[in-house]
DNA sequence: ACAGGCGAAACTTTATACAATCTTCGCCCA
DNA sequence: TGGGCGAAGATTGTATAAAGTTTCGCCTGT
């Protein structure tokens, strides 16, 4: 009975609000609109998405444990700022982890699945095209974890939603070049080895495509990220 | 200037009180004191902690986003129960994190870190001695814990502090003799390996040890986990 | 006797009010 | 003129109260 009433117990968190402003936020700083740095105040967001600061206050709580936000005691939340050494740390797990979810992405294929990653390749391939960076940045972090998704396994995807979100803000303070967006070429040769399941092939190009990315990196002195936000902000 | 007032930007999370009352539970948990499927009311632990609901209800916001604490909306907190699959997907993930961050940890070893893993394992053997079983759960995860801290990798340590709390409500439930502590020469071992910083028998010995610890469980039919419940709650 | 539904109690969820803390700006003094 | 002290403003941390939902018991009708 009332099988109307109560939601899915497994609701995709678009139903309540405080994941609304949660992926609200998360987008906002995966798309590289909000910097690192940027004060995130509880007030502020809340007359954004129309809630009090309860509901504010408990997202920003799940995104500072998500590492993309650092909550400073009677400061407040900014937007996180990771430094070299995390930026090593993510990029280290990532070569960890991503071999083996394209593994199990490989054990799931399915028509369906095909069919999802190639409409992904094709966006990816249109914002290029039409420039559009935000949408661009977004997307490439989106080709990762739909890889995790396809793999079924819940935790190595939970863990990479958080290496994801960090990368993002990672590139943008590191990155040497204004490379237009990190590999989609990378990303149709993977999605090529998934299709032949050839896994010995896929986890090579996964490693050599998070190897390219962290080489495009600049990770020398801990005072760069200064200079690169103050570049970025100068723009 | 400041430096005083301003308290450590990496404080160990002791000294505030929503962590007081998130370590409390946690080590509840991983004592075995609190059982799957357990209700915790929000007034019932702030009573116990003379905290507001407020304060109750961060914690365990933090405690579901670790996986040990499932939050039902408009029903409350729960103990987890993990699933035979989330205990295959868990073991799985050690097995392939855990091996790298000994890896690291030999490479950061130090005469103090090798005294802090004797005196761990010390500790170990007393409470198996005098056969304190909750003294003996929490102490064997917190070896694990232990090398991960070793190897100064904050990412895998976050992971690994997920993993480690899963694992405990999984052993809890899926094991199958009373096993008196998964381990406890598999540990000596490990460290004699670290002592002698060799790579290669240090991550042979920690992923059979891993393999051993999920030999001992028994992750068939999803209703067992039930029965379990009944047979621990029935003693 | 049993099934179904109404209603009250308990709990969670959300909002608001109060207290504590930090930041900022102006003023005073050296 | 520069630095430091201090009060006002703003923002976060905490508690409490109002609102909504679920659950369980009880009652009624068949």
């Amino acid at each position: 009975m009332a099988a109307k009433t109560r939601q899915k117990p497994d609701a995709p968190d678009a139903s309540d609000r405080v994941s609304r402003i949660r992926e609200g936020v998360t987008a906002a700083i995966l798309e590289h609109r909000l910097l690192p740095g940027t004060k995130l105040g509880e007030d502020e967001i809340g007359e954004i998405y129309g809630a009090s600061r309860t509901l504010v206050r408990t997202a920003l709580q799940q995104l500072a444990h998500e590492g993309i936000v650092n909550i400073e005691k009677n400061r407040g939340a900014f937007v996180a700022r990771p430094t070299p050494a995390d930026a090593r740390e993510v990029f280290e797990a990532r070569r960890l982890i991503e071999p083996t979810i394209v593994d199990h992405a490989i054990d799931a294929v399915s028509p369906a699945w095909l069919d999802r990653l190639q409409g992904h390749l094709a966006e990816e391939r249109e914002a290029e095209l039409r420039g559009d960076a935000r949408a661009s940045v977004r997307l490439s972090g989106e080709f990762h974890r739909l890889v995790a998704e396809m793999s079924g396994h819940s935790i190595y995807l939970g863990f990479l939603k958080e290496l994801i979100a960090r990368s993002s803000l990672i590139i943008l303070l590191y990155r040497r070049h204004d490379t237009p967006a990190c590999g989609t070429d990378h990303h149709a040769g993977i999605v090529s080895a998934i299709r032949k399941r050839d896994k010995q092939a896929a986890r090579a190009q996964m490693l050599s495509h998070l190897n390219e990315i962290e080489a495009e990196l600049f990770l020398k002195d801990p005072a760069a990220d200064e200079l690169r936000l103050a570049d970025v902000l100068g723009a």
